[in-house]
DNA sequence: TACCAGGTGACTG
DNA sequence: CAGTCACATGGT
């Protein structure tokens, strides 16, 4: 048991810096990894707590299989979509969250999906949670990576990144650690798109959970340093 | 071999 | 409201 760093509340300032820094370390990434707001869409559902190599086999599976729209997902019975997904993981559960989504843009939508989509950000997030199996941050993902609206994502990287920099959140919730970026960054689809980009690559390459500190550009701005007092 | 991966909903105290 | 659990495949 070592003295835990203390927490405090960061600058507009420090959360720019820090993305400037992950930006000169890694350049531009083009996300969301998917073409379509179709395929990013289900892209965000079939990622929930997996490993987004396993995703890229599922679409290539939905796709060849001719499951590849809203309607085919609506048409297709469960049991065939859920062998179809099964490299993603929970494909059952995830089988299910598909063609809830698919009931969704076909019963509120007439199976337009870019016309949900064309719903301001403030209230397409709300309908969207308003789907089984649709939570906080796969809404975000649709909102800002199909939507192209400011719309903040919090994953378990961006958390884990946040807690280690030392940053104070005042809770513990999705929306405790979404308002720390939305009150102190100006609301910009592309700003909020690559540093989320970028906080995952830094999370998946540098700041895992047994984090190489040695080749992390924010060594000098971070407080857990290379010896992290709680992992 | 455990652990981890771009979460969510159901249930409990 | 906060904590715990099931859901499941594939890579390291």
């Amino acid at each position: 048991m070592t003295h835990p760093f203390q927490k405090r509340s960061p600058s507009s300032d420090d959360l720019m810096a820090v993305y400037n820094r992950l930006n000169a370390a890694h350049g531009p990434l083009h996300w969301w990894p998917g073409e379509s707001a179709f395929e990013i869409s289900i892209g965000a559902i079939l990622a929930q707590n997996t490993a987004w190599r396993n995703v890229t086999a599922t679409l290539r599976n939905l796709r060849s299989a001719g499951i590849w729209s809203i309607q085919a997902i609506h048409r297709t019975p469960l049991e065939r979509l859920a062998e179809t997904i099964r490299p993603s993981g929970y494909f059952n559960t995830k089988a299910r969250k598909l063609k809830e989504f698919a009931a969704f843009i076909t019963g509120q939508f007439g199976g337009d999906l870019d016309a949900c989509l064309a719903l301001p950000g403030h209230q397409l997030r709300p309908r969207l949670l308003t789907v089984w199996g649709i939570g906080e941050e796969t809404a975000d993902d649709v909102v800002l990576y199909a939507a192209g609206q400011p719309s903040f994502v919090i994953d378990a990287y961006t958390r884990r990144i946040v807690d280690r920099l030392g940053w104070r959140t005042s809770g513990n919730r999705y929306a405790d650690y979404q308002a720390l970026f939305h009150e102190r960054l100006p609301h910009d689809a592309a700003l909020f798109n690559q540093y989320h980009a970028l906080l995952v690559r830094h999370g998946a390459r540098t700041c895992r959970p047994k984090p190489l500190c040695e080749r992390c550009p924010l060594l000098d701005i971070c407080p857990t340093g290379p010896n992290p007092a709680e992992g």
